[in-house]
DNA sequence: TTGTAGGCGTTATCAC
DNA sequence: GTGATAACGCCTACAA
């Protein structure tokens, strides 16, 4: 079998054996594919049906190696299992398809040294733009980026030295923000919860102490925190602890997530603890749970999807050539007072 | 500026610059990168130093161009946003890259015709393999699939005519057997609530009904579904007007997944309906909030890490030309009985 | 509107 | 162990 015959039942078909088929040259093939407006109906009409004829798919790397385009982005977040992530990353996919862009993603378990693996593999496949979570970076890893010449998006949070753009927004602020409403929904003795402990959490814990201390009620006692990740069982286990250690002395408790807050009140209901009249409860990320779970949570709702959106849209313009407007986007955030620090009757 | 310098402060290093540099041919170099142990130490040294001055990144566009071999497993789901896939994506990633695979990953939004499109795309990258969901693939879709001539795994469901290789469990012997163990906990007017309605959802609402129609116990009035994606909010929705139009005529309700039943037990807890007492409740795909919530809720769990896993796994090994060991595998599911549809005290 | 020539960066093949 | 040469499939010039 040398002679290579065309056609879906050999080898897969190229340019050159579409143009074989439709007589042209490869170049009118490329161009129905890229640019159907410069080529005449009757060649297209013919090209297409060689097209169709073969099963002809085109050869991506070959188009990227000749062009120097190869139509993706790059993107690297901490943990696929968390679910924060689904939200930002399904505004991305959105965007970046919706574009003509493919996404590349990679998983870098919250290690800035896996993620300077996979950054270098993301690299490699010649991304036209970067989207990365955070701003912990290696040196290595962030010379890469820079020595890249592609547009870089970091999400998540506000950088005070970003790489290019930045999205975000500040937990410092949220933590922050978080403690004074618990405060001045009347509780005094606010205990903080905390899993994962990467630096946006740091960041949240810092502005929570920052609200307590201000107001002379911050007590390291009452903070209870593990680099294990969170999980609903986690929050109810890291509870129960608090309670125990402090033997009940808290009379509110902030956790760093809606995961954590959501174990935290179904393991005060099986201890008989009544929210929020004898506890006051509160999470972070608003999952959807927190607005129909009784009581009611509050929480700090962040545009996750938004975030997303925002990231791939000026990695999209960008490309696009069009004037920047911001490099830099503080995407906000809100909180959302719910049943479970109401304890006063409303 | 036209006499072209190397190094990082100039354009993208390439082989031959590094080659250069080194004062050893390209194929060297590649060899450093590709075949280590056919590369003198010396040599190896050298090119490694030159490799790290220059910052060089393969180009992972030619390597593919040039053998053939992409490194990209290209996988395709329905949804980002849905939970589920999260998970399996989770197996998916951790098995492709400790194999040194990159993943390729597209959202088709549940629909066969940008799953056709989504795919053009992936195989376009020629990927070494291909992940998909299920088996409602467009015909041109599934004949792309074969003429790719690509190991192809689908997931998530039992196809009775596979592409190729098949990892997922019977939806349909699943609902059926949550069925039956309503029945067994001593319930008779069963409701079904679901949402999403795609083929596998469509199969566990059989499985459940063909339960029920064995014991003369199936009413399509307490049926309730819609095309409508799942969610906490929605689940409480249905079932406040599934109990509506029964007038409560219905003492037990499946919902087709836990997002589902979350939002109907926080809906009953509102309502004042006692769950277990007054109505069963169960879910499926037992997410972790379904163990911890009170009461805990009863629900089929489905192995999605490891079907992930599997699906990976099956691919990596053909990959390798190991001997492959089954081509279709059964992950199996498991109903978890909780106290949401414990009717007698225990 | 269509085609020709050359090269994108890497690797397979075969020689040394 | 190392290197020269020719692909790989497509696209950017430029030309007709």
């Amino acid at each position: 079998m040398r002679p290579r015959k065309r056609g879906p039942a050999n080898k897969k078909a190229t340019l050159v054996d579409v143009a074989e088929r439709a007589n042209v040259s490869a170049i009118t093939v490329s161009r129905v594919i890229n640019q159907p407006d410069k080529v005449s109906e009757e060649l297209r009409l013919r090209v297409q049906q060689a097209i169709d004829a073969l099963g002809y798919i085109p050869n991506q790397s070959a188009s990227s190696l000749a062009s120097a385009r190869s139509g993706v982005i790059g993107v690297s977040i901490p943990s696929l299992s968390n679910v924060v992530f689904n939200d930002v990353l399904s505004g991305i996919y959105d965007v970046a398809g919706a574009s003509g862009y493919k996404v590349l993603l990679v998983d870098t378990h919250y290690s800035p040294l896996e993620e300077e693996r996979m950054v270098r593999t993301l690299l490699s496949q010649s991304p036209e733009a970067m989207i990365i979570t955070g701003g912990e970076q290696t040196d290595a890893c962030q010379r890469m980026l820079k020595n890249a010449r592609v547009p870089v998006v970091q999400m998540m949070e506000l950088l005070s030295e970003p790489l290019d753009m930045n999205v975000g927004f500040s937990h410092h602020q949220a933590g922050y923000a978080m403690a004074e409403q618990i405060i001045a929904a009347g509780y005094q003795r606010v205990g903080f919860v905390g899993a994962r402990m990467d630096k946006r959490v740091q960041q949240r814990l810092a502005g929570f102490r920052q609200a307590l201390e201000e107001r002379n009620l911050f007590d390291t006692a009452l903070v209870a925190t593990t680099p294990k990740p969170s999980s609903i069982g986690l929050g109810g286990e890291m509870f129960r602890s608090l309670m125990a250690s402090t033997q009940g002395a808290v009379d509110a408790v902030f956790c760093c997530n809606d995961d954590l807050a959501l174990g935290a009140l179904f393991e005060s209901q099986r201890m008989n603890i009544k929210v929020p009249e004898e506890l006051g409860l509160c999470g972070f990320n608003d999952f959807e749970a927190s607005t129909f779970v009784n009581p009611s949570l509050t929480s700090v709702y962040t545009p996750r999807y938004d975030m997303g959106v925002q990231a791939a849209t000026m990695i999209v313009n960008v490309l696009k050539g069009e004037p920047q407007s911001e490099k830099i986007v503080d995407i906000g955030f809100e909180v959302r007072l719910r049943q479970s620090t109401r304890r006063t009757a409303n």
